[in-house]
DNA sequence: CTGAAAGCGCTTACAG
DNA sequence: CTGAAAGCGCTTACAG
């Protein structure tokens, strides 16, 4: 009768029907007194709560997801080699804003690495067979992805990190969008309205529908300048091919006057590259980087870059993903875009051009 | 009897009763034969687990959950801001290790950001009321750590990262650990050796058992050397307080000739300050940081820093943590201990006063 | 408004 | 070696 149980230690478990018997109702009841349903009076009600309060009961989860039929569980597959995703800041973040908006609901996150796509795809394929989680983010999407038509096929609730390409969004999947296209647009036009005019684009896997977006938007911005969209390099978003690219670029015969890298980590490889072969950085190259890690801020020079909340992404594919679990809805939701933070990495270049002298 | 349910797919489920009916034999009898426990002929194993396959059936793992008395479930709970948590290349890295380790068994990983160490321990209070895991990854330890006595009142199976500081390394918590301080060590020996006399060492939480290990490394090395350990700051770990750091050290009327940095985010932050004050690095002052993230190679100098295999620490971790889950037995691992890595930052201080000359 | 019963899909003693 | 039954701790129709 007295307090056991309210440290919820080892001791032996109370379950529901300790309650029902200290409450002297049936063990139905309880349930139906605990999840606040309808047919339960508010006396009993009143004694339920208090018997579960006095025995320190709490739900068992696992009785919970087998009769509720629910994992009560959400997931995150990223695929990715064990050793590059450390460099990676969008995870962590992500995760936080994903598991700050789940605190309230009775969700948690399974967060697994694999090695490639095929892995991932192997682990939808399982978490669905084996009811493992009542849905999933879909994150990195590609070209032609196989991802929303095969939750369709597994009925899982999904919801995807941007728009998929085709509109094959198979019913359940939602979008959960981050306009990153705004960001790079801003960051080209203001080289371009400081006077450059060669302005390369060093960016990840082409498959990537984010890469593509960027990409995207660094040659419309340029083409409707009227400059060539001609110095473009894809690697695989590591600070070494970041560095690789660098040299390359500006080891031909009429080298870039601004890089334009599709993250942080490239675009502060670039630099120490640039400034290691005597360029002074912005005065002889600009740079400008993606993502607003807290470092782009402390480079020398500060970093230009473009800014997205990554943990309010997550918390609003969290929520997305709980209504679309709830319901089986799909909705697209889409978020403020990303934006220049501009810092002194841009610069006009030598010899100074002013063109509309905006900047 | 075809191949339906071959794709695991939204069809109606098929359960251990659909097998069982399919191969002739008890529900209880599938179980057996499908765990590989005796008890059951080769033949009727052999007819259980073709219905099996050919039904496509899997384990339920709501069910098994609640019967087996198990999670299948490990839970890592990251006390953290959501806005510096991305700044830190840790988490994804280990994460990678211990998902790895876990793929061939039937456990994943619940990962949890909170906001401090209260919601951490409140978390564990609530895995372990509801049954959510089968136990827990216990990082970054502090002075007095409450964790490892409340993993033994909750009766959850634990494993911490490092070993605690009391030995009240209650029964079943484990620690898995890597030896940071033999690369701190190596690090402060090697500006020594190089003929350095004012070491500084810009460090993050005092409370943080690492913390404490790096900077008793630092300073009993320079007082093994007859030096003085009088310039230590400590900061959040932050880039933004390395840089503070870094600004305040070089202001001193008697500036260090190095500057040893807990990792490698403020090491590069550091960088930045020295050379925006007119420094040249390794020449005027020399840096080491801690991590070897990617980025430490691509700096400019090249970054002396000190490596820890952190996906392997992930992976050693996992399948401690798993026999403890198995056996309830705690038992300690030693990973290899962090070495340096040695690069550019780091050159005799000028004027040079070469000594040993090793390096 | 309330109670007794069945059910979620497995596992595990316990008889034969 | 094998089968029938009970049990894990909840939820949810279904009668009263």
């Amino acid at each position: 009768m007295a307090g056991r149980g309210e440290h919820g230690g080892a001791a032996r478990r109370v379950t529901i029907a300790d309650v029902a018997r200290e409450a002297g109702v049936s063990p139905g009841a309880v349930s139906f007194a605990l999840n606040n349903r309808p047919g339960v009076a508010d006396a009993t009600r009143r004694r339920v709560l208090d018997a579960a309060a006095e025995l320190g009961w709490r739900p068992n989860h696992r009785a919970r997801a087998l009769s509720h039929q629910s994992s009560f569980t959400l997931g995150l597959v990223v695929a990715r080699p064990t050793t590059t995703v450390g460099a990676d800041p969008f995870f962590p973040a992500f995760v936080a804003g994903v598991t700050a908006a789940l605190q309230p609901s009775e969700q948690s996150l399974t967060f697994t690495v694999v090695p490639d796509h095929d892995a991932e795809i192997e682990t939808y394929r399982r978490f669905a067979a084996e009811k493992r989680v009542d849905g999933v983010f879909l994150t990195d999407l590609r070209v032609h992805d196989p991802r929303p038509a095969l939750m369709a096929e597994l009925g899982l609730p999904a919801v995807t990190l941007g728009r998929p390409d085709r509109t094959s969004s198979a019913g359940r999947v939602g979008a959960v969008s981050v306009d990153d296209s705004a960001g790079m647009r801003e960051v080209v036009r203001t080289l371009v309205d400081a006077g450059h005019h060669r302005i390369a684009h060093v960016t990840g896997p082409a498959e990537f529908l984010h890469v593509r977006s960027r990409r995207e938007a660094w040659e419309a911005t340029l083409t409707a300048a009227g400059l060539a969209a001609d110095l473009l390099v894809h690697t695989d978003f590591s600070a070494g091919e970041g560095a690789g690219a660098t040299d390359r670029l500006l080891s031909r015969r009429v080298p870039p006057t601004a890089i334009t890298y599709a993250n942080d980590v490239m675009a502060m490889a670039g630099l120490a590259v640039a400034q290691r072969r005597g360029l002074a950085v912005p005065t002889d190259l600009s740079i400008t980087g993606f993502d607003d890690v807290e470092l782009a801020h402390y480079a020398n020079p500060p970093l230009t870059t473009v800014r997205t909340d990554v943990a309010g992404w997550g918390t609003a594919a969290a929520h997305a993903l709980l209504a679309a679990v709830a319901d089986a809805t799909a909705r697209d939701v889409d978020l403020p875009p990303a934006r220049m933070i501009a810092r002194a990495s841009v610069a006009p270049p030598t010899p100074a051009r002013p063109r509309k002298g905006t900047s």
